[in-house]
Formats: C-alpha cells, sequence, structure tokens
DNA sequence: AACATTTATGTTATATTATAACATAACGCT
DNA sequence: AGCGTTATGTTATAATATAACATAAATGTT
C-alpha cells in the first residue's frame, strides 16, 4: 500500500518533499519530451508548498506575488493543466482544489484521505481497492476507465490535538 | 450488494422509478417531521426524470418551465440543500451534479458509476469496499467520516451500442 | 541568420456553479 | 388574531473555470 501519509500527518523536513517532487517532476518532463516552463514548475512549487490541496485561485495569488506581477486565471488553469495531464498533480472533485502527487510515475488509481479539520490530503495506492472496484465493474458490466475516490475524516495528529483540548469542533 | 445498475443500464418503465422515489420521500419526510413542499417535491422529481445527475441550474431552467415562472439559484440550492440533508439526493462532486439517491433510508456509504458516453450514474453500495476503505483509513490512523467514491467507464448500453457503431468518440 | 511553424503565455471577457443578505409570505401554535 | 418559525422571493455577488484572440518565445528548416 503505497502511501505518503507518515509524512502527511507528522512533523518532517518538508524541504526535502518538494525538493523530491522538482527532482521527479524534471525526469518525468525529460522522458516525455515535455517542457517544465517556469511558470508551470511555480504553480507546481506552489502546490508543494504544504501537503494541503490549494484552489486555482489561492495559486493565482500566490503566484502573482511570487512572479510580483498580476498572473490571470487562464494562465494558472493552463499550468494546472498540463500537470495535471503528466500526472505530476491531481485535483480533488470534492474540494476544487490541487495537490502535488508524490508518485507520479507509477501508474495508479488513486485514493486521498482529507482531514476535516486541518485540511491535509494524503495519497494512497491500495490494491485491494482496486480489486474491489473493478469487481463491482465487473458485475455491474461497466468497463471501468478511471476513479476516484476521497476519504474524509480526521488526520492522526488533528485527533491527538482534539483529545488534548476537547470539545473544538471541525472546519 | 445493493444496487440499481439494472435498472440504470437498462430499457424500464421508468415511471416506477420516479413513483417509487416519491413514495419513499413522502415516507422519510413523516417519519423526520420534515415538509415536502410543492418546490421540494418537483426538485427531486426532475432530479428522478432520469437516471443521469442534473446541474443546479439545468434544475433551475426545468424548474422554471415547470412552475410556469422564474425560479432564482438560492430556490434551487435550497431544496437541494433539503432533499441533500434527508439523504434523497446525492451529490456527484466531479460533475457538480445531483441526483436522486434509491436507497434513501439505508444508511450507505455510497459508490457511483458513471457513463462516460451518456451520462448515467448508477449507485451501489459494496460491504467489501467500505471494508477496504475502513482499514485503508485505520492503517493511516485516520478516523473516516465519510467518503465519495465515483468510477467512470462506460455502461453496458452504451458499450453494446460502441461495438456496433465502431469508433464512436466519448462525450 | 531569416523565416515559418509550433508552443506557451498574455489579455479581455464571460460562462458556470454557488452563496450572502435581506424582504416577504406561508404555516403552526396558542 | 397574534406570534414565532419556517420557507420562499429577490437582488447582488462570490468562487470556479473557460473561450477567444493577441503576442511572444522556442524550435525546426532552409
Amino acid at each position: 500500500m503505497l502511501t505518503n501519509s507518515r509524512l502527511v500527518h507528522q512533523p518532517h523536513d518538508h524541504d526535502r518533499c518538494i525538493n523530491a517532487a522538482l527532482t521527479r517532476a524534471k525526469g518525468l518532463c525529460q522522458e516525455r519530451n515535455a517542457k517544465l516552463t517556469p511558470t508551470r514548475e511555480a504553480v507546481l512549487t506552489l502546490l508543494w508548498q504544504s501537503h494541503r490541496p490549494l484552489g486555482a485561485y489561492q495559486v493565482q495569488e500566490q503566484l502573482s506575488k511570487l512572479l510580483a506581477k498580476n498572473i490571470a486565471p487562464p494562465t494558472v488553469y493552463r499550468a494546472i493543466e498540463f500537470l495535471l495531464g503528466l500526472g505530476l498533480i491531481h485535483r480533488l472533485p470534492s474540494l476544487n482544489a490541487y495537490i502535488g502527487c508524490p508518485f507520479p510515475s507509477s501508474h495508479h488509481s488513486n485514493l486521498f484521505m482529507i482531514c476535516n479539520q486541518c485540511g491535509s490530503a494524503a495519497e494512497m495506492t491500495d490494491a485491494a481497492l482496486n480489486e474491489v472496484l473493478q469487481t463491482a465493474s465487473d458485475k455491474a458490466n461497466v468497463v471501468l476507465q478511471s476513479q476516484s475516490v476521497e476519504l474524509f475524516g480526521r488526520c492522526p495528529q488533528c485527533t491527538s490535538s482534539v483529545m488534548n483540548e476537547e470539545g473544538s469542533g471541525d472546519v
């Protein structure tokens, strides 16, 4: 069960996450003859600033700051489209938000665990899950092409802080 | 494995689907002391006109026609909110669309099979799926609260028509 | 190097989905 | 009838996403 949940849910050296993501991205782009332009790289980096998904307009805002000039939505959406195409990021449909993919080169059908309190999202690939979904599709005679699985709950960090604080409501 | 996939993917007497849905809705509302007002009933009926999810603005358009007066978005969204609250309909996040729930009274975590070609959506509850998701959450020490599972593919009807027509692209 | 071709970005406008805020109306109770 | 509650009407606007066309930057060809 490939997952980044430990990293997402624990304090860690996040610069390593960012660097690793950029290295993977560069490698993948070279393989595919795709160009990781400065804009695209900046968007990818922004989406890796934390393990929380960002909306397109949050990216826009931060990108405008970063590049010290006004960036219009289409620029952001184009970069997002490019990165989605390479599997370097994912879209979380329930949140209208985007997040960096920790294992872009492995063919995977992904599952996200999204914390209702802190907003962090961990990704995992689970063979058992994919089997179950394939079986369900087969039973219904559906040819499965893609899937979106989002789980919502409380991450370990937020669970322990709730135990301490007692009675704080969800976001 | 509770599912309406056979109904969704085959010709059937759809009036029975609609009637059954309304009957269930009325029963549930009585149980819960909730009022199924004409607007709400109309929205529910519209969402049951087919087994394809409708966007809020599609509902608005049709509702305006049905009631022969202009209905503004908030009215639609309020009805939707009410129906979602009772579990009478679901929201499909990937589509920003809404669809009637075939088994609203059973506590279930739902899975949708959405046909990329005809847009129909079948719902199923699958105990094996829920186990797998629970296990995955447990492994990551996440307290699971809710889930959204959407499968995209080709329904049996569209699969057979593709075999006949040969080479028609997806929607 | 000069040119044409493709690819990426800039710019403006607008489509689509959803909600906020406040006004009015209908209902349910005493 | 009067009161509080719940539902709907109305207007405006927020949030997300794309269309259409202009410019610029990179790439390939002679």
